[in-house]
DNA sequence: GATGAATGAGTTTTCATTCAT
DNA sequence: AATGAATGAAAACTCATTCAT
């Protein structure tokens, strides 16, 4: 896992330059959007020229690809090393929750970029949200299935499971990103966990 | 309330003319983003020559905005006569659920387009998210603020709340929107009650 | 005959439109050959702006093609004018000699676009000389064949004889354009019709 | 003669390397003239590095006028050695028709390069068809005006008579090239000489 | 000698927008 | 009110060429 076959890396990219293209790539395209961002403007961040953008990359899109599959790569280890080994279910959805929640908080452009714009890369392609996605949603579901095995979760459909568990911590990490609210950062994570596992009505406790 | 400004009809555009803009400009920028979208296929879309569009809108992006408000205007509509008059706040609530996957089910398109455009239209200018937004987040505030008072929701921040809420209510709509599941509507309508008012967790019932 | 459907000419293009773009792409393109020219310099020529090119076709290619097919159409007009009503198969090859060194004597530009150019458009796509010089081809092989039939001309392969008419006349043709030599073109004229007919042998007489 | 000066042969290209880089360039500028070949694709097909090909060449110019010249030479060469020693001007002339049909047939390529790319190279410049073909050109003039001389030919203009001969071989050369037609090559070459030796009437035997 | 990497200088094409009718 | 025609201003992508190794 998170060891991807990273398919654009063309020509040797040393790891070096792919970090420096990485940064800027991500710091360009959170801030406009795919469709709004020069490559012009990639290349200036990254300290190059345009045309060497191209010498490493055929399109904008094998770019933005690149882009997308590094940090989803990151993301997934990231999310992984925080619930290895544990062995409560509970706990383990508690920790998924909350390594989400500081992940999009700690790469905030990073998310952006991967909740708002994947959808739209090219849905006829085979780059659709769910395979760009692919390596964090194994871990997610992992976690997600162990624990309605065990009963510790609820039975519900698996999908809707996921894509819950992604809408709410997705939408913190936007809405607290578009208005860098000064609210705690830990504050928010507990809320989630608490609304994630518990619900909001006061009843349910 | 839902009678919006509306700043942007000009010229005497007529309700049936509006309508037809407002449908084609819809899957024109539902099925290709903002930026990717083109005037010409708007136009086309709603059977117009493309400088008619802007014998009626100054400019894309207002015609852009005009959609958005336009949409939310009547999500806001359609949600409002949904909670309209419950007394209750815990059942306000479920159906404050259920008439935004309702809403979002039946308008797939414009759920799209609102609520992964809406992010990044014009950051520095006025049109937040916030601000589109406005009149669902109003009543939506309303609900929950005062199911919270009630004491029938937890004390949690109302900014997390609110987030919380769409996150799971949007994910979802995307989620299903994208991948057409053949995932019945009211299943997971009540799922998503049940996530919301309860969690996951088992032991929580 | 000489009524080609010009597929090419888009949104109306008037005649007199044409016309100019007609003349400019044909300077343009003769002196610089397709690759080396710039749509820029047609425009400029035709005293446009770039974009208005491309709102009257949508690529180089087409502007190219258009230039091809309504030079051959005028030149096919021209041939047919001179050899129409004439009886005899002899003095019907002459004038068709005849003819074409008028036309290529008198259109450089073109003759230098079509006779250097026309075979390497798109040898997959079908654009192929054949097609593009079949207005005018059809003229020259009918005549010939009609002297053949009469026994006036020799009993050769028609591709042959079609194909070195071509080359004769062509090549001359192209090499006074280049050489823009003093040589008289009545001079030339006569010689061609001369080696053509009767080859350059003394003893033939 | 056939001895030019290889003013690009730098940096003592190995006649090896210099046959591999011949042969791809040939066969990459013969199937998309000048303009549109690229380097890198001529290196590929030398199974070069790009960088290679411009240790040796200058410039993309040089590379293609080494070409040339290369290539001429080798034709002049090879009619030379055909009509040499040839006493008779009526045969010399026969030969000279046959010994280019041969050479054009066996290097389509080559001649199409030749044939069609050399009239746009840099007319500026001193690469001009006169000068690349001048190798050839010699051995064809002598020949042509010889037989002139001899009263063996008319007294035609020597430019119309030399392009009138490189127009009707080369045209059969291209339109055989591009339609490779089955018409069998002893036939055309037969009909070749024909035409320019007697012309096309019949009544001239 | 050979070449991987980098880039300057274009060029085509796209599109929002304007305007005369 | 409506629209065909025209265009300015980008922006992606290309490629010959250079250079350090």
């Amino acid at each position: 896992m998170a060891t991807a076959p990273n398919i654009d890396r063309e020509r040797g990219l040393s790891d070096e330059l792919a970090d420096q293209i990485f940064e800027a790539a991500m710091r360009v395209f959170a801030e406009r959007g795919f469709a709004r961002a020069k490559v012009e403007e990639v290349a200036e961040a990254a300290g190059l020229a345009r045309a060497t953008i191209y010498y490493h990359f055929r399109t904008k899109r094998d770019l933005y690809v690149f882009l997308l599959q590094r940090g989803i790569e990151q993301m997934a280890v990231h999310v992984e090393t925080e619930v290895a080994g544990i062995e409560d279910g509970r706990e383990a959805v508690e920790r998924l929750v909350a390594a989400h929640v500081d992940f999009f908080d700690r790469y905030q452009a990073f998310t952006q970029v991967v909740l708002l714009e994947t959808w739209r890369i090219d849905p006829e392609a085979d780059i659709t949200p769910e395979r760009i996605l692919a390596p964090d949603l194994a871990v997610v579901g992992q976690v997600l299935q162990k624990a309605r095995n065990e009963g510790v979760v609820k039975k519900l459909d698996s999908g809707v499971l996921v894509s819950s568990f992604f809408g709410l911590v997705a939408a913190a990490a936007i809405y607290f990103a578009s208005y860098r609210t000064e609210f705690p950062h830990a504050r928010m994570k507990k809320a989630l966990v608490e609304i994630f596992l518990h619900g909001v009505l006061r009843e349910a406790d």
